[in-house]
DNA sequence: ATCGGGATTGCCT
DNA sequence: GGCAATCCCGATG
């Protein structure tokens, strides 16, 4: 029934209106013909990811016009995690090149009580001062000696928003050039979806760096946030909430549902079938059919249990 | 001064 | 799915 229509409609209306039009479908086509055969079968998928949004529609009246500022950044961390989804991250390039990326799976770290958080006990150290600052404040930092991670303060002591994944949106062959810079020489091309699909790929493939530490995300000339004139906020019953990744070792607060993502949404990093269900069940929707399934939407569609 | 571990990723089996 | 890579930060002595 209707049930199911309520994954990824939201992207589907982003996205088809590009399709449509004969200038996408060549451009589609092109880039399918550059695939190997095993990839085609997944040409539904990569339809929706392979568009190459170059100066779309979306962006070329006037940038500024959606741009967020401090007010979007000023509410608690929860609140703010799931208003991230759905919201477009741009970065403005040396040479005026600017990429763009819809978040759709992020996490929240409140701080205080929080131990999974940098800012637990309300500790301030030098790395994560960005936290205690203002509402908006870019937080990066490294991990593992080799990688970064992008968080967004928020209103609440210490408290902060990280940055998991991302949909491509503009600027792609950018972005995989940035990404393979790191990667072994003669490794296969990575997919749309796998360049900005978790914490540290998406800080590669936007080129964000550790410079950009204790930098206003409402107020920056080089990365800043935009809401997406052709979408609203996700709907609460879009968005997926599950444990947050690679903190286990917190105990009873790395069990906390903080991390945010978009149902079905193929560029979110970890998918929590449990969680899924969950949902599915809280949402009251049991009787699932496949065949009522806008085909524009089938492929980002889960498998539920 | 030293040491342990990490909000990850990519490659290998 | 296992595991190495790789090094900075922060805690400890």
């Amino acid at each position: 029934m209707a049930g199911r229509k309520r994954k990824m409609l939201a992207l589907a209306a982003a996205v088809a209106p590009e399709q449509s039009t004969s200038t996408r479908n060549h451009s589609n086509r092109t880039e399918l013909n550059r695939s190997t055969t095993k990839q085609k079968k997944h040409s539904k998928c990569e339809n929706a990811l392979n568009v190459e949004t170059e100066r779309s529609h979306y962006f070329t009246t006037n940038d500024l016009q959606h741009r967020l500022g401090e007010d979007f950044f000023n509410q608690p961390c929860i609140s703010l995690a799931k208003a991230f989804l759905g919201k477009v991250l741009v970065r403005r390039c040396a040479d005026g090149t600017e990429l763009r990326g819809r978040i759709v799976e992020t996490e929240a770290y409140l701080g205080g009580e929080d131990k999974a958080s940098h800012s637990a006990g309300g500790k301030r150290t030098e790395r994560n001062t960005a936290m205690f600052m203002k509402p908006g404040t870019i937080y990066v930092y490294p991990i593992y000696g080799i990688y970064l991670c992008m968080n967004v303060s928020s209103e609440g002591e210490g408290a902060a928003v990280l940055l998991r994944s991302l949909e491509p949106l503009q600027g792609q062959p950018v972005m995989r050039e940035l990404r393979a810079a790191r990667r072994k020489e003669g490794a296969r091309q990575l997919k749309n979806k796998e360049l900005c699909n978790g914490p540290s790929k998406l800080c590669q493939a936007l080129n964000i760096l550790r410079c950009f530490d204790r930098r206003d995300l409402a107020s920056d000339t080089e990365v800043w946030l935009e809401r997406d004139p052709d979408i609203g906020p996700a709907k609460p019953q879009d968005i997926i909430s599950a444990p947050r990744i690679g903190i286990e070792s917190h105990g009873e607060w790395a069990k906390k549902p903080w991390r945010f993502y978009l149902c079905g949404h193929p560029c979110v990093s970890v998918v929590n079938k449990e969680a899924e269900r969950q949902s599915l069940s809280g949402n009251a929707i049991n009787n699932l059919d496949s065949s009522d399934v806008p085909f524009e939407t089938e492929q980002h569609n889960v498998k539920r249990p």
